[in-house]
DNA sequence: CTGAAAGCGCTAACAG
DNA sequence: CTGTTAGCGCTTTCAG
C-alpha cells in the first residue's frame, strides 16, 4: 500500500508493476482490467506486486487508447431562472481578473441552486451514477460563450456525453449538442424534436390533479399563480389546469403569472387577492411560489386551508417545510434524473441505440394545506 | 467550423491540421496553445487551418503528457447530516445492481442538498473556477469506500486536487488525503491539524454577535437551539454564545440540541417552550432551525418578535424566505467558498507552498425576527 | 496463456 | 522561428 520502490517521487507505472513482478505490461494490464485468460498464480504475483508498488493506473494514459472518460457532463443550462432581461443570455463572456466572476446572489449559479430543484437532480443522478463508476463535472450553459465551452469539453472527449436540464424552451444548447453529433439526454423535452433522448413529466395530468382536488374539496372561486409562461413546464402546467376547470364548468380561472420564486408567488397572491378577495382555492406552478401565496395570505388574515385551500406543484422539501405542510403535485425528479442517467449509459454502450423518451406520470400528494 | 478533411470519422488530430496548413506538429501544437515565437503569418495559416478542419485538442493526450486535468474535485464528506446510525459510516458499498443506488429521500446526496448550504458552496467554487478553466468534479465521501473513491480519483491524476467540505470533526477524509500528499484545501479547519490549507469562520464571534443583539433588544429569558454537538460548527457556536451570554451576567443558558434540520428545529423549540414557557428569546445554530422554530412559536401563539426574538445563523436563503424574515449572522459561504478554490489553485501554480487558513468574519443581519 | 510491439494525440526539449 | 524526435502510461492486436 506504499509507493515504495521508485526512487524519483513520480507515481508508479505499469511497468514498474511488470518489473516487481517479473512480467510483462501486457500481462499486469490485463489482471488490472480484469481479463480473464491469465493464469491464476501469476495473477496473484501481480496482485502482490501493484500492493506493494501502490500502483494507481493513470486515467489520462487509459483515456487516450480506451476513448473514454467515465465522466459525464452534468450541465444546467438557460433555466429560466434567469432575470427577465432583454437579450438572450448573449452576454460577454466575464473577465479572468481577480474580482470577476465572484458569485454574487445574482449570479447564475446562485439562482440555479436556490431552487430545491436541481439539488434533486444531482442527487438523482449521482446516486446512479456512482455505484458505475462514472462522474459527473458540473456545467452551466447560461450564456453562448458557456454554450460553446460545453459542446468543446465534450469534443475534446473531455466527458464521454452529457446530461442537459434545459427547462427554458428558447434554450439553443439541445440543438447544438445534437447537431454536433454528441451523446445527450435532456431533462424536459426539447422545444425543436431532434434526435436525442429525453425525460419529462405530464404536466398537464399534474394540473388536472390539482384542479380536480381542489374541486372534490368544494372550492368554487380558484385562481392560479402559473410559472413563467416561456417555459414549457409554467405554460403546460396551467394550461392543463385551466382545462380542467373549464371541462368542470369553470372556463374564466384568475391567473398570476410568478416566476417559479417564492417571492413572485407572495406577489403573485397579493395581486390575486386585490383582484378577487373571496378566493377559497389556488394552485401555484410549484412549491416555492405556493409556500410565498400561503405567507401572503395568512398576513391578510385568511387561513389555510380552512379560508383558502393551496395546491404546489414538485413535491420538494419545500412542500414539507412549509406551515401549514402543502398538498402537491409530486414531481419525482431524482427518479427521472436517475433515468436521464440510465438513458445516457445505454447510449454509450450502443451508439446506434435510436433516442427514446420516458414520460413520468404525476401524483397528487395530500397534506395540510388543501 | 466543419469536421471536413478526414475520410474516416474520426476527431481530427494536430497531425491533420499540420498536413493542412503545411506545418509542423509542433508549431501547430505552438499556435493552438499560444505560445509567442511563432511567425504572425504561420500563425494565421494554422488558425485557418484549425477552424477548417474544425480541430480540438484531445484532453486525454495533453492530459497525459502535461500531467494536468484542469478539474478538481469537489468532494462533500462526512457532513454530520447523517442519520445518527451507530458505527462510523464504515457501510458497505452499495451493489451495482439496477436497483441499488437509487436515491430515496434518503440517500446521503439527498440529504446533502436538501441544506442550502452545499448549493452555496457550490456557486461560490464554480463561480471562481469558471472563469479560470477548470470543472469541477462533484464527489461524496460519507463512507470508507466513497473516501478510498476519492483518493484513488486523486492518484489517478483524474482531477488536480481537491476542493473538501468536511464539517463533521470525525471525518478522515482529510488526513487521509493529506498522508498520501494529494493538494487539497478544506472548508473548516481539520479536527486534527495536518499540512493542509483551509478556509473557515469564525462561529464563536458570530455566536456572540446573536448573544449581544438579543441583549441589546431587552431579552433577557434566553435560550438556544444548537447544532449538533460533534460539528465543530455546532459545539463553537454553542460555546461562543454561552460565554457571551455569561459575561453579561447569564450564566445558564436553556440549550437543545438539533440537527441543522427545520425538522429539528421545531421538535427543539417544544421542547424548548415545554420547559420554559417564559422565553423571550432564541438563538438557533442554523437558519433552518431558526425557521422551525418560528413555526412552532406561532403555532404555540407566540408572535415573533414581539414576544419571543428570533436570531439564526448563516444567511442562507431561508432566512429571507422565513415570515418573519430572519435577523441572522452572516456566513459569506460563497466568499468562503470561492476562497477555498483560490488557495487551491495557488497551491497547484507553486506545490512548495505552505499550507496556510484564512478565518472569515461572520455580520449580523439585521431583519425582522430580532 | 503470455510477451513484444505498435500506437492513442499531444507537448517539450533540442537541434537547426 | 520551426521541425525532428522522444516519450507521457496504457491497451491491444499479433505472434509465440
Amino acid at each position: 500500500m506504499t509507493d515504495a520502490l521508485r526512487s524519483d517521487g513520480a507515481a508508479p507505472t505499469l511497468e514498474d508493476v511488470a518489473r516487481a513482478a517479473g512480467v510483462s505490461r501486457a500481462t499486469v494490464s490485463r489482471v488490472v482490467n480484469g481479463v480473464r485468460n491469465v493464469d491464476p498464480a501469476i495473477q496473484e504475483t501481480v496482485r502482490q506486486a501493484v500492493s506493494v508498488t501502490g500502483y494507481t493506473p493513470n486515467r489520462a494514459a487509459r483515456s487516450l487508447v480506451t476513448r473514454r472518460t467515465d465522466a459525464v457532463a452534468l450541465v444546467v443550462s438557460g433555466t429560466g431562472v434567469e432575470p427577465a432581461a432583454g437579450g438572450g443570455g448573449q452576454t460577454e463572456r466575464p473577465g479572468e481578473g481577480d474580482a470577476a466572476g465572484r458569485g454574487g446572489e445574482g449570479s447564475f449559479t446562485a439562482r440555479v441552486f436556490a431552487d430545491p430543484f436541481f439539488g434533486r437532480v444531482v442527487t438523482g443522478v449521482v446516486d446512479y451514477l456512482r455505484p458505475r463508476g462514472i462522474h459527473p463535472v458540473l456545467m452551466f450553459a447560461e450564456a453562448s460563450w458557456a454554450r460553446d465551452d460545453v459542446v468543446s469539453y465534450l469534443r475534446q472527449g473531455s466527458a464521454d456525453g452529457a446530461l442537459i436540464v434545459s427547462t427554458h424552451a428558447e434554450d439553443p444548447l439541445p440543438a447544438l449538442v445534437a447537431e454536433a453529433g454528441l451523446p445527450a439526454v435532456l431533462y424536459a423535452r426539447p422545444a425543436r424534436p431532434a434526435r436525442i433522448s429525453y425525460v419529462d413529466l405530464a404536466h398537464r395530468d399534474g394540473a388536472r390533479l390539482a384542479a380536480e382536488h381542489l374541486l372534490a374539496r368544494g372550492c368554487r372561486r380558484i385562481a392560479t399563480i402559473s410559472g413563467p409562461l416561456d417555459i414549457p413546464a409554467g405554460a403546460d402546467r396551467l394550461a392543463g389546469f385551466q382545462e380542467t376547470m373549464a371541462r368542470h364548468g369553470h372556463p374564466y380561472i384568475p391567473v398570476a403569472e410568478g416566476g417559479f420564486t417564492q417571492e413572485s408567488g407572495e406577489a403573485a397572491m397579493e395581486r390575486l387577492l386585490t383582484a378577487h378577495p373571496g378566493l377559497d382555492g389556488v394552485f401555484a406552478g410549484n412549491d416555492l411560489m405556493a409556500t410565498g401565496a400561503c405567507h401572503v395570505l395568512r398576513e391578510h388574515g385568511r387561513r389555510v386551508p380552512e379560508d383558502v385551500a393551496v395546491v404546489g406543484f414538485d413535491d420538494s422539501g419545500a412542500a414539507a417545510a412549509c406551515r401549514p405542510p402543502l398538498t402537491t403535485v409530486r414531481q419525482p425528479v431524482e427518479d427521472m434524473a436517475a433515468e436521464m442517467a440510465r438513458l445516457l449509459l445505454d447510449r454509450l454502450a450502443e451508439p446506434e441505440r435510436p433516442a427514446t423518451s420516458v414520460i413520468f406520470e404525476p401524483t397528487l400528494v395530500v397534506r395540510a394545506s388543501a
